[in-house]
RNA sequence: CGGGGCGUGGCGCAGCCUGGCUAGCGCACUUGCUUGGGGUGCAAGUGGUCGCAGGUUCAAAUCCUGUCGCCCCGACCA
């Protein structure tokens, strides 16, 4: 390719609308346009590197048996209401009437068209286990779509979807994808990478994993153990945090005038936030309080409370707050009115005796309470059932690791990828079964696993890059090779640069050439933007020694003089050596 | 949805508070000369209903009202 004839100009000042590097550069380097708040379109340059990521992300789903199918857009409320998803998704999914205004809507995810697949085509065990995956557009209306090709409306995710006779062998198949994953990633130059537990979320499921560039611009907090392999997305990251217990003390109510919070409680009371109780208070979709409990020197995670909860919650409104019979900045256990709040309370409540907690009256907090002794036991059948505990407390970097107890740290990750167990969710539900070896008619079990293909590009430059502009693997970049020509009008230059690029291209090698009639300066400044990772030099100066300059757009060497009648040779080699550094074995 | 910011040629900005001739600067683009190893210099050009609608006024990019869009933080996120 001719630099000149490239569509899409580079272009020195960043945009306005830009804050990630990735962001930057992709705006600056003519990789995409924006169209609209998470819609951009993808020049040559980006479309180049998407396609080689989907040709790699191809190779790795046919290696585990995947078989690529191309399953629609659009789909019908109908199908989508056979899972119940259909009124489960909010807002998050794109809807729309067709011409005789049926309801239709833009598929943000395959489960429901995969199964409609799978019951027609996958109905005898001989069949099983079988892989579908396809390379699709997904729409997902975003609350916020941000970070440039982060987090979009409309992207290309590659999904796919297992069918098993069994959870044992969903279970070991799960593991290959994990594997091809690890291979894929590596194999796309990513190199700070992990899978961590994760939330199921709306797919159901009892276990899942995502895998995660760890940048310090990733939205998602990670906690990784320092001493073992734990690691967690913070949305299930769990610590056995260390409390105190001790002989239970008379419950008592002290005046506390205008404490509102944990940290001044604790210093009114002299004591240490972690001998309090914190309140955070949720609503449900029926308007009923949500009161969580956990030690004051924690945070609750909201992903745990919905898990513990088994309903969606918003930050509670103060007329809910007033209704539930919370009195705001002195919440406490006592005094709740259960018919209109739901209470959970955290593991770290039941394992710390007396708390200091709200008493239900402004200005009042209670001392030494104790969970069992002051709420628990005073509550008859029905309130027992407005009560749920469990896990609720975000791990933080500090605390011990529920492994092997030494420190936990936190990281922050870009999702790149993820893994599902899905079970019999969506075949249940949908009908979708199979004849097993007995003639009997068995659901599907279920696995699902997603790449977030247009992500990958901005994820892979947020991990590499420098001042200048990404510095891509060669497995990714828009091309293989980039040529400079300097001052080529003089000593045949542009002569023998065009040789050298129609021998490239003869063997193969992905070339971009810049023709352009640029100051050196522009060229070099171009070249750092689009970041090819091989980068050779024709010059008048160096031709009329015979020889042109190579170097790598890392600077991993300094830069070395070639004899320009050997170029083409040394680039097939450099080329190759290049592209074996990112093979997965 | 809550908080904050911004809409002026393709890009980055000034002008707006305090209304006033043909709306300005830099980059990019076109043409010519010049320069030639980290964004040369000079000259001449192309390109803008100042997001949109309504209002106030002799007069609106500028003041008022409404509306749309975009970015950031939070909420949210298979």
């Amino acid at each position: 390719m001719l630099l000149s004839k490239l569509v899409g100009r580079t272009v020195k000042e960043t945009p306005r609308d830009a804050e990630l590097v990735s962001h930057k550069f992709l705006l600056r380097g003519g990789f995409v346009r924006q169209y609209a708040a998470g819609i951009y379109g993808l020049l040559p340059l980006a479309q180049r590197s998407i396609a080689k990521i989907e040709k790699i992300c191809r190779e790795e789903m046919n290696a585990v048996e995947g078989q690529e199918v191309k399953m629609p857009c659009l789909g019908t409320k109908e199908l989508w209401d056979e899972s119940g998803r259909y009124g489960a998704i909010g807002k998050d999914m794109f809807r729309l009437p067709d011409r005789h205004d049926k309801p239709m809507v833009l598929c943000m995810t395959h489960e429901e068209p995969v199964v409609f697949f799978a019951r027609t085509e996958l109905t005898s065990y001989r069949q099983l286990p079988a892989m579908l995956y396809q390379v699709q557009t997904k729409f997902r209306d975003e609350p916020r779509p941000r970070g440039g090709l982060v987090r979009l409306r409309e992207f290309t995710m590659k999904d796919a979807y297992s069918f098993h006779t069994s959870e044992e062998d969903l279970q070991k198949y799960y593991w290959r994808v994990h594997e091809a994953y690890m291979r894929f990633f590596k194999r796309t130059g990513c190199r700070n990478f992990v899978s961590v537990l994760s939330d199921n979320g709306m797919f159901g499921g009892k276990y899942s994993h995502e895998f995660m560039m760890l940048v310090p611009s990733g939205e998602d907090t990670l906690i990784t153990c320092t001493h073992c392999d734990y690691k967690a997305n913070q949305e299930i990251a769990t610590s056995p945090y260390t409390s105190s217990q001790a002989a239970h003390l008379q419950l008592e109510t002290v005046p506390t005038p205008g404490i509102k919070t944990i940290q001044d409680l604790a210093k009114f009371l002299k004591i240490d936030s972690q001998q309090t109780g914190k309140a955070v208070m949720y609503q449900t979709k029926d308007q009923e309080l949500v009161v969580a409990f956990v030690r004051g020197d924690l945070d609750v995670v909201e992903q745990k409370l919905k898990g513990v909860l088994q309903k969606d919650i918003v930050p509670a409104k103060d007329a809910v707050i007033e209704a539930g019979g919370a009195v705001a900045g002195s919440t406490g256990p006592i005094g709740l009115n259960l018919s209109k709040c739901w209470v959970v309370i955290d593991k770290t409540i039941f394992e710390t005796s007396n708390l200091a907690v709200g008493a239900n009256k402004a200005d009042h907090h209670l001392v030494n309470f104790n969970l069992e002794r002051d709420f628990l036991a005073n509550l008859n059948e029905w309130q027992k059932q407005r009560v749920k505990s469990g896990d609720i407390a975000a791990a933080r970097a500090g605390d011990p690791c529920p492994h092997c107890q030494h420190a936990l740290q936190e990281t922050r990750g870009i999702e790149i990828g993820n893994i599902f167990h899905l079970g019999t969710r969506y075949s249940q539900s949908m009908k979708c079964t199979y004849l097993d070896q007995a003639g009997i008619s068995q659901n599907h079990v279920m696995g699902c696993y997603g790449i977030g293909i247009t992500r990958l590009l901005p994820a892979i430059m947020e991990e590499s890059h420098d001042e200048r502009g990404p510095v891509f693997p060669i497995t990714v970049a828009p091309f293989d090779v980039h040529i400079c020509v300097l001052n080529k009008k003089e000593g045949g230059a542009e002569l023998k640069a065009m040789e050298t690029y129609e021998a490239l291209k003869a063997a193969g090698i992905e070339v971009l050439l810049d023709d352009r009639d640029e100051k050196p300066g522009s060229q070099f400044a171009d070249a750092d933007l689009l970041g090819i990772p091989l980068r050779v030099i024709f010059s008048p100066r160096n031709l009329g020694e015979g020889k042109v300059e190579f170097k790598y757009r890392d600077n991993r060497t300094p830069a070395q003089m070639v004899p320009v009648t050997e170029i083409t040779t040394f680039l097939k080699n450099a080329v190759a050596q290049e592209y074996a550094r990112y093979r997965a074995d």
